[in-house]
DNA sequence: CCGAATTAGTCTAAGTTATGGACTAAATAT
DNA sequence: ATATTTAGTCCATAACTTAGACTAATTCGG
């Protein structure tokens, strides 16, 4: 349910909605915040006084905004305080990201680990010291890292922090969070997920979309209207196990036929006779050398992308569809097939076929999507942190 | 963006709080409510004032809540002044249900109308004399119809309330809201999505599922957390194209091997060898009296059901699925193989695979959403009807 | 070059709402 | 019969936002 709303409370979201439209606009004077919230000049001005003493926002200068009369002083979201830290376990490299309150990337770090090799309590304490390193140099440039979040190519469970199963990593029931000590409020979440909110907030722009992250596994974040769909456990946006086809290859997950079985990493890069330690890399060689096993791979992945796909709309209906992960660098070879079987399987039901696109964000998605998440929480609620 | 909150803001989310606890719960007293909700007794006092006086609350009396001291004055939501009213459009018949603020059902009103060989207006113009009739009988009771949405089975622009495509009815691009003229303020929705809202506010109790309306089309509505999922362009759902097997049967949508090639009520029917003018009843006779091929039939429509449903809760994660429409009477005969598909496709990835329950609306579930969606409404914001 | 017009931002008195604590009311326990 | 406990109201106070007066900084017109 809703909360109680007090003096304090109203205050609260006032000095949101303030920050979130200076946020949203980049810089803005405060007669144009006054207009567009719709609050009173005076209140205005007083909230964004809070918000400079806070060192949340900060004053750029004098600009002209009409024909006439005194000049505004606009004002934008200021880089120079808080920051926030995302952080990644993959399969073959650790990563943190520092981002600033402005959405500047002001740090990235990758540290390439094998992780299928290495216990967890030892992956556990070489991301523990890259975490605490990273926050050091952020600290001394002047930064307050005021929170940050880890991403695990796996399901979670969020209130706990625990991992409940990561099968590329070969990991189950690990207690994450429990388990890093870090010098700031911590948060466990799947890569997935986190690649979507990295998309939205530093990518494409749009508030609607279905995130594809191709990986070993498949994994989709759905954003509606700016926000990230959950499911009731956590766990939806599980595109790997959508049906393709019933009576298809036996999947891990004990189904047959789940997309996973025709567009998950190891099986195209087997089925373009790639080698597997190679990587997309090696896939990607194949495919400019004409490999017909590689490019037949490709877009029989490619077709059975846009089967799930064409469920994932007739369910869900995205806005639009970014292929991200390994499918990103795979576009040129798959983008064309995904589209006309989407096409094909949805254009007499709906006017619009939502487009398919590519991340421009490539394998940061999820470090960003993680770090951006605690920056949005700042600008959401800037009185927590004023507060605390 | 949110909007500014002021004092009158403040005052009517409050009173939204009050008002939404005391629906929860049935009766409370205002020192429960004070506990509750965390406002002061005085404003709980004031607050709860206002609402009787609006006549959306009534005291009901006095009772004793602790061991000692004073007995507690209960209040209740009132069910005697504000009420909605639930239209639909079915394929066979017209149907209203005005429902009061306390969410009694207090007028039931269905209609037979043959609406595939009615035109739109000639549909239009009963459906009209029917709300007319219902709300001067509502009226006649001492109830104010604050207003209504009508139910259509198809897809619905819900901005203009024209209909999309309702292709059971045949109509397509049909201004339904501009072409009906109602004594009190209305909207147009989609059936299935409806059917969910009133399976969560009259059926289930839990607020977490994925409704399943079967009926000539297969469609869904998803709740999360209390609240219907729509997607972007609000066509979310559309259970009934999710793939079962890519090389199925031709669907009308342009695909093949739809959900509905295999569990659409028609596909049924004449898999059963039904008579499809018995509609439903024939085939439930034919089931009762043991006939092979109406069982068989069951058997892959829930087959086909589960594959599905394995896509969608890998997609959406929903807390638990509630089969209605077709699927409440044909429980006895498809729940277990839907069950035991989802079992086997969904087994080695989650702890908890959702369970499958039986609606226990039938067709009603939809004209109790429609009404139950200005109820809710009423509840979540009742600032908005005191200063109207 | 100066005054009128225009726009930005601040200051102040007033309005609205929630609060805490004193108060009254109505019951049980001793 | 009195103390204790709990429910609900009353009232002075505090925490916000607001409207409008005011000052500041600019352009326009003569």
């Amino acid at each position: 349910m809703t909360q109680a709303v007090r003096h304090d409370a109203m205050r609260a979201r006032n000095l949101a909605l303030v920050l979130g439209e200076v946020s949203a606009r980049g810089s803005v004077t405060r007669a144009a915040l006054a207009e567009i919230t719709g609050l009173a000049k005076t209140t205005v001005s007083k909230l964004v006084g809070d918000l400079i003493e806070a060192g949340l926002v900060i004053e750029t200068g004098v600009v002209r905004v009409g024909e006439r009369g005194r000049p505004g002083m606009e004002v934008r979201v200021s880089g120079r305080r808080v920051a926030a830290i995302g952080l990644e376990i993959n399969v073959d490299y650790l990563a943190a990201r520092v981002v600033d309150l402005s959405r500047s990337v002001r740090i990235r770090r990758t540290q390439p680990v094998d992780n299928r090799m290495t216990s967890p309590g030892d992956v556990i304490a070489i991301l523990q010291d890259l975490a605490l390193s990273v926050v050091d140099e952020a600290v001394d440039s002047g930064l307050r890292v005021v929170g940050g979040v880890l991403a695990v190519p796996g399901t979670v469970d969020l209130a706990t922090g625990t991992v409940h199963s990561a099968p590329n990593l070969g990991w189950r029931d690990v207690p994450l969070l429990s388990l890093l000590r870090t010098p700031f409020p911590l948060r466990v979440d799947n890569e997935a997920n986190l690649a979507a909110l990295g998309e939205l907030w530093f990518g494409a722009g749009h508030p609607d979309f279905l995130h594809v992250s191709g990986e070993i596994g498949v994994g989709a974040g759905l954003i509606v209207r700016g926000e990230l769909f959950r499911g009731f456990h956590g766990f939806a946006g599980e595109l790997g196990h959508v049906v393709v086809s019933p009576g298809g290859p036996p999947c891990r997950c004990g189904g047959h036929g789940c997309l996973e079985t025709y567009a998950g990493q190891d099986v195209l890069l087997a089925a373009a006779n790639a080698e597997l330690g190679a990587g997309i890399a090696g896939l990607l060689a194949e495919l400019d050398a004409g490999n017909r096993d590689a490019l037949a791979a490709c877009e029989r992945a490619g077709w059975a992308l846009g089967v799930a796909l064409s469920s994932a709309v007739n369910l869900v209906d995205p806005g639009t569809i970014v292929l991200g992960g390994i499918y990103a660098p795979l576009f040129p070879w798959i983008g064309g097939v995904v589209t006309e079987t989407l096409a094909a399987r949805l254009g007499q039901m709906r006017e619009v076929v939502p487009s398919v696109e590519v991340s421009r964000l490539g394998t940061e998605a999820a470090t960003l999507g993680a770090a951006g998440q605690v920056i949005q929480q700042v600008i959401a609620d800037p009185a927590a942190l004023l507060n605390a």
